[in-house]
DNA sequence: CTTGATATGTCCGAAAAAAGACATATTGTA
DNA sequence: TACAATATGTCTTTTTTCGGACATATCAAG
């Protein structure tokens, strides 16, 4: 029962916190989005679609919460994105929250 | 900016998370829906609409997260709801979580 | 030379969720 | 006695989101 919920609890944070998902996987280690889908995959057990994903990124980069470059391997490309300040304060606030939430939590017990 | 962001953060978890910010809330201390509504905003500064939240009490007593008990005092009816071992359950696979996401990010640091 | 993996992008119909109205009853206060 | 607060419920319309398809290109391996 415990297993079964705690896959509920993940599927529904990815879902709901797909760009904090994204953000703290790329704040970790500047990666693409092909990279994203993989590490989900691998770290989380979550399969994301490449349809949601590379939408995300270029409105996440839009709204200044990471940039991006380029990068050419010969005639293959692939755009590397990074956290911007912007974005590291948000994960922050995010991890600020989180802390919250469990301390809440600890005085009831 | 940050403070912003936490607000963000706020509602998007009332949202997505409705049914454990109720649970928790009903856990703490037991309730009804009008007074859910009411400590929802004291505590956390969030209005919650009551045509969401009475069929979220009644699913969630549905499917055994919580039970009820109508308390009538004179005319006056309300439906005290508590939570039940798998509600109790559920809350504490949402805090394990929490706790796992925080301490990927304690590594980091 | 074809299949599978890497890589990124758009778009649409269906499904789910949110906002807000409609509905009703009690109680306390001005 | 009218208004605000307490208390719970449904329902419909609008908005948002999701899954999956369509599209294209490179590259490695069999």
């Amino acid at each position: 029962m415990v297993a079964s919920f705690k896959k509920q609890i993940v599927l529904r944070f990815s879902r709901n916190f797909l760009d904090i998902l994204v953000l703290r996987l790329v704040q970790a280690e500047p990666m693409w989005g092909y990279k994203i889908i993989k590490k989900a995959e691998t770290l989380f057990g979550i399969k994301l679609r490449h349809g949601a994903i590379y939408p995300l990124l270029n409105s996440l980069e839009g709204s200044g919460f990471l940039r991006s470059k380029q990068e050419i391997q010969g005639r293959r490309k692939r755009r590397v994105y990074e956290a911007t300040p912007k974005g590291t304060q948000f994960i922050n606030t995010y991890y600020d929250f989180l802390n919250e939430q469990l301390q809440m939590h600890d005085i009831k017990e």
